[in-house]
RNA sequence: GGCCCGAUGGUCAAGCGGUUAAGACACCGCCCUUUCACGGCGGUAACACGGGUUCGAUUCCCGUUCGGGUCACCA
């Protein structure tokens, strides 16, 4: 046995397997030409973070638009940062938004495909063997420095100006021999197996990003860590490992790994891998003082994909919205093709943003407004049930108690050509149906007309009320009854010549609006009095009356 | 600081050497209208700066400035 052979068992004694062995057992996929085979590939770190289902919905969409495979893989290495939860919160959050995963991981004791596991914590020994195999070319090794010996090492090379890192002859176990490693191992030192880095920072790598473009970047240098001293591999080595076995064609992720990226292709090439076509998405970003950064999971609450949850906003909304921030025709399209399903846009990777976009709240609220308003009445009351169910319990009692009627208030002004646009979010319903299911508390009569005015409109008014009239009947009573109190019925004549009236019709039908519903502003009021019913209304017109 | 990337109205953005520099959101005004909303019409508002190249630069090149990313046994 040579020395290398000796280190390699030392260093890997119960891998059995080689290379080779995961090749033949992880074949190249059977696809049809241009089918895409992409990843989303989180860290369960947190909560579902609004980048990750944006990655995930461009990941998804090029899945889809090309016929290819979206699988899910959970890249769990670090142990130190991992929440409880967070791996499922992430699941089931990419399900609500509808991003179904053709494989991958799907909870402990859950997976579908061919090409896992699709957990990196279940994948150590195929780590390992490439890793073995690495030792046995001689391009990894052992290293035995510690934190602080590295970190001195840092403080140096800052000190000096240089690059800093593990790196040429800073990289000092690099030059270890397989002797010296084997005595430190049979010592019990801690080590983390380094790649042997055949880079040179003098060269650069040139590579084509398919949404950033052709990037030229110095070739990696770096003895990165392969893997830690849990024996754990690094992302960076996980990322070679596994998109390559599980054969990735596109690795569409955050940009933040941008500047990793020859070190990624240094690993394909030195594993004898071909690597992935690379694109890297900007991130959605957040103005604060004047200037943009990057959506935070800790300072804003939007980045959480719960907030909007938990705001009401229809998962429809979000996704509309990111649509619109991944191609920026999206919109024209959606306005051509108002009823066509998502998937019929032609997405492409090409007509990304090269930067981040930032995130506009007012723009989700029009999107949104426009997704609830193209809802049906019954499809808005199960939605804005379900929400209340979860964040406005008084409400779900309320809405729940009687579902018709909260059918017949979502109903008012809804559906037909120009549907109204209140409700950007459920969380807007309370404000928006609160005198439906409340007499009105106080009265805001418009302040052009007396005490006496409002008297007399309202007592005239309750002996002619007919709450079977249509919505034109509805009105002609009203107009009917304004000569009498003062009013003109038409509010054209009443602009001609102001001063012969008290007001005109709209001011009596607003007087007739507060009383019922305590609002000068409300929806199709002879629908209202209508799903209110006879007595209810009549019993608010009386209440007002006692007010004044 | 080194290395990358970027820069068009308040925001998202078309644009690929010659345009009155689209469109959407937001904002303002008018119209429609029983209120509000919807809808319609109109308006305010932009090519970061300095050099080149060119008959001509928002567009190409170089600097400057500004912004973002990245430099871990985190992903």
């Amino acid at each position: 046995m040579t020395a290398l052979e000796q280190l390699a068992e030392l260093l890997f004694p119960n891998v059995t397997k080689t290379p080779e062995d995961y090749e033949a057992l992880y074949p190249p996929r059977n696809l049809k030409e241009g089918a895409r085979v992409v990843r989303i590939a989180p860290s369960p770190t947190g909560y579902l973070h609004l980048g990750v289902l944006f990655t995930a919905t461009i990941n998804y969409l090029t899945a889809r638009s090309t016929d290819g495979v979206f699988f899910f893989r959970l890249e769990d290495t670090d142990k130190k940062r991992e929440v409880d939860g967070g791996a499922e919160d992430i699941l089931a959050g990419l399900r609500q938004y509808g991003l179904e995963i053709d494989e991958g991981y799907q909870g402990e004791t859950a997976s579908i495909g061919d090409y896992g596991p699709y957990r990196q914590s279940d994948r150590a020994e195929i780590y390992h063997a490439f890793v073995k195999a690495l030792v046995l070319q001689n391009l990894a090794y052992p290293c035995f420095c510690t934190p602080d010996e590295l970190s001195a090492v840092r403080e140096k090379q800052d000190g000096q100006k240089l690059r800093t890192g593990y790196y040429g002859e800073f990289a000092t176990c690099r030059s270890l021999t397989p002797e010296q490693a084997m005595e430190k191992i049979r010592a019990g030192l801690p080590y983390v197996m380094r790649l042997r880095s055949p880079g040179d920072e003098s060269h650069r790598i040139k590579f084509d990003d398919m949404i950033k473009g052709t990037i030229e970047i110095p070739e990696n240098d770096q003895d990165i860590v392969l893997l830690k001293t849990d024996g754990i591999p690094t992302y960076h080595f996980a990322h070679a490992i596994d998109d390559h076995l599980m054969r990735t064609t596109h690795v569409i992720r955050g940009d933040e790994w941008i500047a990793s990226v020859p070190t990624h292709i240094q690993l394909f090439r030195v594993l004898g891998f071909k690597p992935p076509k690379y694109a890297h998405v900007s991130p959605i970003m957040k103005e604060e003082d004047g200037s943009k950064r990057k959506l935070s999971k800790r300072k804003d609450p939007e980045a959480a994909v719960h907030f909007y949850t938990e705001q009401g906003y229809p998962p429809e909304s979000v996704m509309e919205y990111l649509h619109t921030i991944a191609n920026s025709d999206y919109e024209d399209w959606r306005r051509c093709n108002p009823d066509k399903p998502r998937s019929a846009f032609p997405f492409n990777l090409k007509k990304m943003s090269v930067s981040g976009a930032l995130f506009d709240l007012n723009k989700l609220n029009d999107v949104s407004k426009n997704v609830i308003a193209g809802m049906t009445a019954e499809q808005v009351t199960d939605a804005v049930i379900d929400w209340a169910r979860d964040y406005a319990p008084d409400w779900h009692a309320l809405l729940s108690k009687d579902i018709a009627f909260t059918t017949g208030l979502f109903s008012i002004d809804r559906g037909g050509a120009k549907p109204r646009k209140d409700l950007a979010k459920w969380s807007d319903v309370p404000a928006y149906a609160e005198y439906f299911f409340n007499a009105p508390s106080e009265y805001p009569w418009p302040e052009n007309l007396s005490a006496e005015d409002i008297r007399t409109i309202l007592k005239a008014y309750l002996p002619v009320y007919d709450p079977t009239q249509d919505k034109q009947a509805w009105f002609e009573t009203i107009k009917a009854l304004c000569p009498a109190v003062g009013f003109c019925p038409e509010v054209k004549e009443y602009k001609k010549q102001p001063d012969a009236y008290k007001g005109h019709a709209g001011d009596v039908s607003t007087v007739i609006r507060v009383a019922v519903t305590g609002r000068r502003n409300t929806p199709d009021l002879c629908g209202i009095m209508s799903l209110l019913g006879k007595d209810a209304v009549a019993k608010r017109l009386n209440a007002a009356l006692n007010t004044l």
